[in-house]
DNA sequence: TTATGATCCGAGGGATTCCTCGGGATTTGT
DNA sequence: ACAAATCCCGAGGAATCCCTCGGATCATAA
């Protein structure tokens, strides 16, 4: 057997009807995936929910796990580019409420789809792989650096240290929560609490106050 | 086939020299979990690993999933008494010692074994079914309710909901560093900040300072 | 219309996994 | 020392699962 070795790369859809199914494949696949997790989510269980031959699946993806990988980085750009949009129009006039905007779209890209966020979440060889996650990160650590080195006084703290700190704290929360108390994501108490521990993590330059 | 109902229940071993064995399945299970993942942890490979035939595996675990329950319960245990040891032993004079030594020794127990920590973390199936993790979270956020109540002046603020929040952040944050980036856990600068944030959070009653 | 290519299909091969079963080896109790 | 209990073993059955392949069906362009 030579299964990471795909002879037959996946076709890309240029018809309607080839496009319409190439969606109903993924979107099965997410809804399997929620609903039965990973193992049980076998290519003959997702092509059947798809309403497709198990053939025409392996037309367009190599193996079960590109189906995933594919997945994986639909909902990060749906996540990201939604927490962009809503940031971009949502006030910043100083620090507090710049830190507020900020973990309101955070958490409403997540609430777009907490199941989907768990279940994929915890598919650790893909998410740990995929290098596009990371850039993700990245690009936000820079941000919240920027917004630290000229928002607040952290005095000789390493902002660097300190952003990182707080994107973990915040990622992690939302994600857990999303993950064992989804419905805790509609009400405002969380965003509050977040918010304010931030502010303050940030807020003066010593230890002490 | 009728995996899910064991009609040979799990045998509890009697002489030493099952217990050994006992042992050396669990360990193995531990090693080859966190080497290859919880797929390719197969009950054979575990049992070759362990030096023991495939029959004597299923002597004493029903089905492989009873395997990783089990390992679950005690790393569980395993941290929590450790957490629990060293915490007892530390200074707890006013509020702020009273956080960080919760955070160092919460960072400790995790420390143990960050590799089967996050190895474990991501068997959902497993953790979320399990009821005795629940009972020791529970345990905790009682603990630090009452922490609070006798040492914060949290003014008209939830302190359940605070709780809540502390423990999902640090939980979360500890176990996103063992996953990410488990060298961090050495170092004291994760404790500094950690003890940091959670300080301000909970030193002053007002949003405003 | 007809030819060419794109799309769809699902039975089944090859591989792997979980677990059983019958019996042999070792320890314990008497 | 002998019987009973306990422990150990590994070949192989049953069940999946992933994926291929040859051919049917549909769309498009000449």
């Amino acid at each position: 057997m030579a299964r990471r070795i795909s002879r037959k790369p996946r076709k890309t859809p240029t018809q309607a009807r080839a496009k319409a199914t190439w969606n109903a494949i993924l979107e099965a696949a997410a809804r399997v995936l929620v609903q039965r997790g990973y193992e049980k989510a076998t290519t003959d269980r997702i092509a059947e929910r798809a309403g497709v031959g198990i053939g025409s699946l392996y037309e367009y993806f190599p193996n079960k796990e590109a189906i995933f990988a594919i997945l994986n980085l639909r909902w990060n750009e749906e996540r990201w580019s939604g927490f962009q949009a809503e940031l971009a129009s949502a006030p910043q006039d100083d620090l507090q409420t710049l830190i507020r905007s900020t973990v309101r779209a955070r958490i409403n890209a997540t609430r777009r789809n907490p199941r989907l966020n768990s279940a994929l979440r915890n598919l650790i060889p893909l998410s740990v792989t995929q290098p596009q996650a990371r850039a993700i990160y990245e690009e936000f650590a820079e941000h919240t650096v920027r917004a630290l080195q000229s928002h607040a006084r952290l005095g000789d703290r390493d902002p660097r240290l300190v952003a990182q700190v707080m994107l973990h704290a915040t990622h992690a929360v939302i994600d857990n929560v999303a993950d064992m108390a989804p419905e805790l994501l509609d009400s405002p108490a969380l965003e509050d609490e977040l918010a304010l521990m931030l502010y303050r993590y940030v807020s003066s330059s010593s230890a002490r106050d």
